[in-house]
DNA sequence: CTAGACCATGGATCAAGGTCCATGGTCAAG
DNA sequence: CTTGACCATGGACCTTGATCCATGGTCTAG
């Protein structure tokens, strides 16, 4: 059995001289330790070892991990993260899978944004009809939160 | 030195029979244990005690448990909460901190709708580009979180 | 050759906000 | 009186995504 697309890329030493978990840490701006979790976890491969026991990489495994970082920052979990990755080795049906993954994501990040704007115009006129002065018992942010008798 | 007004409304049994912390969890819809868990973190006063050491509340807990509910519903952290609750009882400067604390909330919650709304925009660009099938080199969602290159 | 930087491992810890459990006491219906 | 539901306590555990630590091996410049 040969290996995943990922695996090869990241087992791969190109033309590039090998890289330390150091190195690799201080290119991809990520700590050292957040490497070896990811491989832990499985979304980075087991890298090649030096005789000496350290972690050897190539620059597939900065392509990967710059890869786990955008999609965190599009609000991928680390588990959807994993998922995309087994996907996009897969050339079978990685290419639908991926997308519906995205629109997805999509919309639970939709679904977010509503839920948030809601609260925020409930705050919003909580804190327009405030005054910042006077008794609690008529501070109507108050009363929001305590009063039993506010419409549901 | 006398009670505060939240802690002198939970202890209060008005008209009303004392009631269990099972009765309270009930009424409000939250876990036994998340009660005792927020008297724990201070979010409760203690309450009276039967002579068994049964905790026994008055419906003011009721009314502060679901001041705690909607609290959270607004994006207010335990310890915001927690804040909000010493200051409805701060007769001198309470209404005004509270407004402050609302509006901080407030800015913090817009701020969240529009990262999120950045995230959204890159996110559906992505889908709209991804034709849903063909090689995995190709998927522009794929080549957008693994490509170097990207204009960053 | 040696100092100082770097790396390995396994396990502990953190933040937040709870949830669950074992053990044992209490309450109310029948 | 007994049974089953309820409650008390203290402490362990959960999730997510890391971060930190102790101990000990390795590498490299001078």
């Amino acid at each position: 059995m040969d290996l995943d697309p990922w695996s090869r890329l990241c087992r791969m030493n190109t033309q590039s001289s090998p890289l330390t978990i150091g190195a690799v840490a201080k290119r991809v701006g990520v700590a050292i330790d957040t490497i070896r979790f990811y491989e832990r976890e499985g979304l980075l491969p087991e890298p090649q070892r030096r005789a000496s026991g350290y972690r050897s990489y190539g620059e597939g495994a900065v392509v990967q991990l710059r890869f786990i970082r955008r999609a965190k920052e599009l609000g991928f979990t680390l588990e959807e993260i994993r998922e995309l990755l087994a996907l996009s080795a897969d050339r079978q049906h990685g290419v639908k899978a991926v997308k519906q993954r995205a629109q997805r994501r999509l919309a639970a990040i939709e679904q977010r944004i509503a839920e948030l704007q809601r609260v925020r115009d409930g705050l919003a006129q909580l804190v327009a009809s405030c005054p910042g002065h006077g008794k609690p018992e008529q501070c109507p942010i108050l009363r929001a939160l305590g009063d039993d008798e506010v419409k549901s």
